[in-house]
DNA sequence: TCCGGTTATGAAATCGTTTCCAGTCGGGTT
DNA sequence: AACCCGACTGGAAACGATTTCATAACCGGA
């Protein structure tokens, strides 16, 4: 395949660079007949601007970027199409930059910078630790969306997210009503990560409140994919039959301990209660369906953008809390052992 | 926050910015002094490339694209990351790009070639129709995974995938063998689509050489996610009791269909058989586990990317066919009412 | 006829890198 | 002492676009 630059046309068009980059931006001072004529060598040739060269000109005016953490997160690219549909209602254009779970924000964000001129960022699927310090430094304005920096004194950085800890509480409290006292907790790492340190508060709370106890060992940490969360529950009910309700972190652990349990000779929701958390497709539709936590995506969304927007202008950070909404399923049960007992 | 150049950097530095420049890329041509120096230098102030300007002005000898076309689908992102890993056995660099399932491929590729000369493509989630003459006129190789080349005429594009015609007739002849002799079928819109029309022949296929007629009617385009089956079947299912079966075109969609019937009281397997295809992580997991086609990633993924390398030594254009596999789930029984019947 | 004011156009500078090329500086050979 | 060679280094020319600025052409009005 030949490759064109915008020399090659002006000269096969017999004008001048200059016209051929006003025609290619649509610019106004361009006679017809000199445009039509440009256009038809153009797509003649194929030709596409080199994008390289041309972000290396212009330096746009200020424009924002949504970075998402993990592209195979389908929580995550859900929320983030949702923002960029948002986004039509600002003049600040909006892009996406996926990057994988290892690899760090604060590269890209540094990257975005100097190469395009993103003058502010939504951050999605991070979380808020030692090294958001870097946010801080970077100084310019950030969202965390689905987690919460009120307390981080990160002055340049706001966040839109459902009340973590009043949630997993609330779910805890349900699985207590139920008579479940042998509960276990299926979650990430918490250390280095304040969501799901919340979220394990929560239902700590819970537990207090209702002056139950809960045995360490019932906190599973586990990859957040169907096979991790299934080989984790296998491995753990192996040993620990007294469980009847499992409070998982994400609806695709549910999922896979759902299917772990199954295969174990117990069911969901008569031997075994489970709840997952962020109100997917997937748990509306498994069999059955799970009880979850929904993250309202829209309204996240939709403050985030905001949110961005109103500090780009100057607006001071603020921290939005949305309401989360308890989505009852089939997976949540009484407690029949435990109704024996009692 | 400040933003540097290689000048800047250079300038503090007190070297000059081909030294700088010789640095950054690991050059060895550098004193020991100097280049301590300079690296000092950049980590203080957090200097990062410009890669337009890099990719500007390096005009990389040649490397290869994964062009993954819907960025959601589990199925084509693990493959996309699976040939990455092949890939490094291989001297020529490969690149994946992720594009939106609305937008072609065709203009990624141009793109790609003229901004970093790619020099050869696997493209994934593509499929082979009037528009994929473009990729003739391209002239650079090509590999469509998963999809069948074989009779497109395209002289440089080579192809690995299963025979889906083959799979889906032995899923349809499985159903078959359980007795079902209704059957409905849901899939994508085969027109202009050859994935989809190979798996419709195929079960055709199967269908006229056990004397069973098939109802056009019964055949069902939807969407390819959980929602959008899910309501396919909801609808479909209201008017057509008569079904005993269902092959699906995708796990996803075959979720979708099962959660259907269990609303309407039609239990998986005992009241109804139901099959996907492709072969994920969601088949196992689902409850019950779907009877499958596995799509060896893993060997396609290697295969693409043995063969996109020997088109760029110059080697011929080749179909590879692999070996699917057709994965018993716990989503097929005998069918009840015919058993009655016959 | 001359002039101010559009309108359309091209030449040239510029963006931040890489890379070619030429040059400096020691130190070992003749 | 003259020479060469190798290891380092810096200057400057690209890369392919955009954009500023100057100029040419044209038009209507005085």
């Amino acid at each position: 395949m030949e490759i064109y630059t915008i020399r090659d046309i002006a000269r096969k068009a017999g004008v001048g660079v200059s016209t051929v980059s006003r025609v290619l931006n649509g610019r106004p001072d361009v006679s017809e007949t000199t445009r039509k004529r440009v256009t038809e060598v153009v797509e003649a040739c194929g030709f596409v601007q080199n994008r390289n060269a041309r972000n290396l000109k212009t330096t746009k005016p200020v424009f924002a970027a949504i970075i998402v953490r993990g592209r195979r997160n389908m929580f995550l690219s859900d929320m983030a199409e949702e923002m960029l549909h948002c986004a039509q209602g600002y003049k600040t254009p909006f892009i996406v930059k996926y990057i994988d779970e290892e690899d760090d924000e604060f590269g890209a964000m540094r990257q975005l910078w100097n190469e395009k001129r993103a003058g502010g960022f939504i951050l999605l699927g991070s979380r808020i630790d030692e090294r958001s310090e870097i946010v801080a430094s970077l100084g310019m304005p950030c969202v965390f969306a689905t987690v919460d920096a009120a307390g981080s004194g990160i002055a340049n950085a706001s966040s839109v997210c459902i009340d973590d800890r009043a949630a997993a509480r609330e779910v805890m409290d349900r699985l207590l009503a139920n008579g479940h006292t042998n509960v276990a907790v299926f979650g990430g790492n918490s250390e280095g990560n304040d969501v799901f340190a919340r979220r394990y508060q929560g239902a700590m709370d819970s537990l207090r409140a209702h002056g139950v106890d809960f045995n360490p060992e019932h906190y599973v940490v586990t990859r957040f994919t169907l096979t991790g969360a299934y080989e984790s529950a296998r491995r753990f009910f192996e040993g620990h039959r007294e469980i009847t309700a499992v409070l998982a972190m994400s609806d695709t652990v549910a999922a896979g301990v759902i299917r772990a349990l199954w295969e174990l000779g117990l069911r969901v929701p008569q031997d075994v209660s489970v709840t997952g958390y962020d109100g997917t497709e997937m748990a509306k539709y498994f069999i059955p369906a799970i009880d979850t936590v929904r993250q309202p995506t829209k309204e996240i969304a939709r403050e985030s953008v905001k949110l961005l927007c109103e500090m780009l202008e100057g607006g001071e950070r603020r921290d939005v809390t949305v309401a989360y909404e308890y989505v009852p399923g089939e997976s949540v049960a009484a407690c029949r052992s435990c109704a024996r007992e009692g």
